[in-house]
DNA sequence: CGGAGGCTTGTTACCGGTCACATTCACGGT
DNA sequence: ACCGTGAATGTGACCGGTAACAAGCCTCCG
């Protein structure tokens, strides 16, 4: 009863309003103020909180807001109300006024493989620690009208802004045609030779994995590739041609696979009865578990005969036979950074211009001494 | 993070502010009807358009709706109207006076495992193809404060429902526990031995397995199941054996991992030397690919001293050293058939009494006849 | 020829939170 | 005592789409 039982400007309101949508069921005494969430058949409203507290919805959004000048006294039975109520905010109410969303709308596909995951999980995380969710749309790319459709769809919710992950060129295209109206990201590896700042996997990883190649002795790698349309999988095939000329070693070439298992088998199987080659450097580590599987069909054992690498560190890779030496990244992050930029842009600031994503060179055991050539003995050491 | 964002409490005092909220700054004769899109300076409404084409927004409304009563000469203002203006509805303003909106919220997480991240997939297409976009919020297990914090934020946007993927424990608990106001469901696979409609992993896909098994002459079989806390877990542990009863066949133990390789490896690397069992049912063919690194380690061939299955049938089971027997499992149906029971559930509809998704016995090279005990060849193959 | 009744179309209010501005109140200075 | 000033609070309008109801127009029939 600390609310003055008298003084209630509001109640004259209260008796106009004859129709109000939601029955309010529950409150016993007609025209009286709700007490508690109960007594309202529905989510309280500011003005609900207001005229329980007995004061105007301005004050009680005020106090929401987080301004200071509200006297201890007001503050207080204000409070109360909105605890009484079990108040919470209705934020589409909020972003049809303000004009702004807490939402992020996300675009991708291929969300069964591990980058793309880890990407959207980094990225989840990230939007919800800045108080967004994530409006998530998964593509089946190949169908442009359903990637129409589904931009379309985006639009209309309206969002703080969009974000592309995981991006092949199909997708690019896409985004780039449609017409968000709002800021928009596209995440994914940059490709790395059109930009000034090339990803550590480019700078640091590749080059660190052909240099262990190296000092074991290979000299004639072959590449397998993701497919062409996917910047990451550009990268990293150029990034592999790079570091291998640094090294003065020899590309034998480089097929390209879909980044599935099966591809890399494929890629492998097809090659001709005598590779030549003595390692192996797959775009990622689902196409490096299909190449061993094909090698070792064939009579090879892994790593004394052939070594093999793949790109990603998934957590199955340490779990392979043999488990496999590889570059990990750390999608986590890219997907989180990808977020931070959208909200960077959203909030028009310059995003922090962060270092690149660490890449770190993995050394398992399906890497090893290239075999002796000539010599009688094939490599016997293990480990 | 309290209320308020950080944003300059009300600055009432800095006076006039002067910025009309939308500047019709493109509007060259002033007060005229904005004719294109380019002229308003902001997203058409449907006042804009009933303006241009010279009749109430009433009118327009009633042609979104797909009223028919219009007439023709009417309808064709209205339709150019819309076209010249670009008009997008809005879904908020939309789902602020209904009360109903177009989006699903999910909670999730391991969103990088495979089974939760081909649901998701199932899911956000299912959601797309009735129209809704699906919020993800990826939790880390773990800690209460943050699963509470993301269920508080899914409050807040107004949800058509909320879906929770991926069951474990702690998951359901706190999504029991959570005031959501909206129709929920509870994805990811029942208990199945507490429910009327086993899935059929259970009612066909382990009996398969285990006779597939039995019938190579197995007697002797080890589990190594997902953590306790994970329904899916406990079904399949409790499905092994069910059908191990069944065949007359003996279950030498259950031991528990946490669906990762690593824990595969692990439960494998601290059996006795002696192991009393010829195969290894894996609860997933995570741990099946980690179990099958730490018998090989051992010295054991697979499938010739130790048969090994797993369940899920991820695309890289069939590339495993040896490729993996295993169940097949519809994660994308079963993301699917969960937004489509929460849509019915939101429509207060009984869902279609589908039948329970097909699991399928995948049978590849890990699995192979039962040495035979006592005869010529014991497993003593030491590399 | 007038009015009932059906089609079309227009008017007004409302959802819940926010904004711009108005009003009230307390208090100090002259 | 009076006014100005700033602090505290209240009022009304607005965002864009929807709902309920009203009004205008036309047709048909007695």
């Amino acid at each position: 009863m600390p609310t003055g039982t008298g003084r209630a400007p509001l109640e004259a309101g209260v008796a106009h309003d004859a129709t109000p949508r939601h029955d309010p069921a529950g409150a016993p005494g007609t025209g009286s103020v709700a007490r508690s969430a109960r007594e309202l058949g529905r989510p309280a409203t500011i003005r609900d909180v207001a005229a329980l507290a007995g004061v105007s919805h301005q004050t009680v959004h005020r106090f929401l807001q987080g301004y200071e000048g509200i006297r201890p006294a007001t503050r207080e039975r204000v409070v109360d109300a909105l605890a009484a109520l079990e108040y919470r905010p209705n934020l589409t109410a909020r972003s049809l006024t303000t004009g702004q969303s807490l939402r992020l709308g996300a675009l991708t596909h291929e969300l069964d493989q591990f980058g793309p995951s880890k990407i959207i999980q980094g990225a989840t995380q990230a939007a919800r620690d800045a108080g967004y969710v994530l409006d998530i749309v998964s593509l089946d790319m190949g169908d442009p009208d359903e990637i129409a459709e589904a931009l379309e769809m985006l639009t209309r919710h309206d969002l703080a802004g969009v974000l592309a992950l995981a991006s092949n060129d199909h997708m690019a295209q896409a985004f780039d045609a449609a017409d968000f109206r709002v800021p928009t990201f596209l995440a994914g590896e940059e490709d790395d030779f059109a930009s000034e700042h090339p990803s550590q996997l480019t700078r640091v990883g590749f080059p660190a994995l052909i240099a262990h190649l190296a000092d074991l002795g290979h000299r004639r790698l072959l590449h397998i590739a993701g497919p062409a349309a996917w910047s990451a999988a550009r990268n990293r095939a150029r990034a592999f041609q790079a570091a291998v000329a640094a090294h003065g070693l020899e590309s034998v070439g480089v097929v390209h696979g879909d980044w599935s298992a099966r591809s890399g088998y494929r890629a492998m199987s097809e090659l001709p009865a005598r590779p030549g080659f003595t390692a192996v450097v797959a775009g990622n580590d689902q196409m490096a578990l299909g190449a061993l599987l094909a090698l070792q069909e064939r009579g090879l054992r892994i790593p004394d005969d052939v070594s093999v690498t793949g790109v990603d560190d998934i957590p199955d890779a340490a779990y392979f036979s043999p488990p496999l030496t590889t570059l990990g990244v750390d999608f986590v992050a890219q997907g989180r950074r990808a977020v931070e930029h959208l909200l960077a842009r959203i909030a028009d600031q310059q995003p922090a211009d962060d270092d690149t994503l660490p890449s770190q060179l993995v050394v398992r055991r399906s890497t090893g001494p290239a075999p002796m050539v000539g010599s009688g003995k094939p490599a016997s050491a293990v480990r």
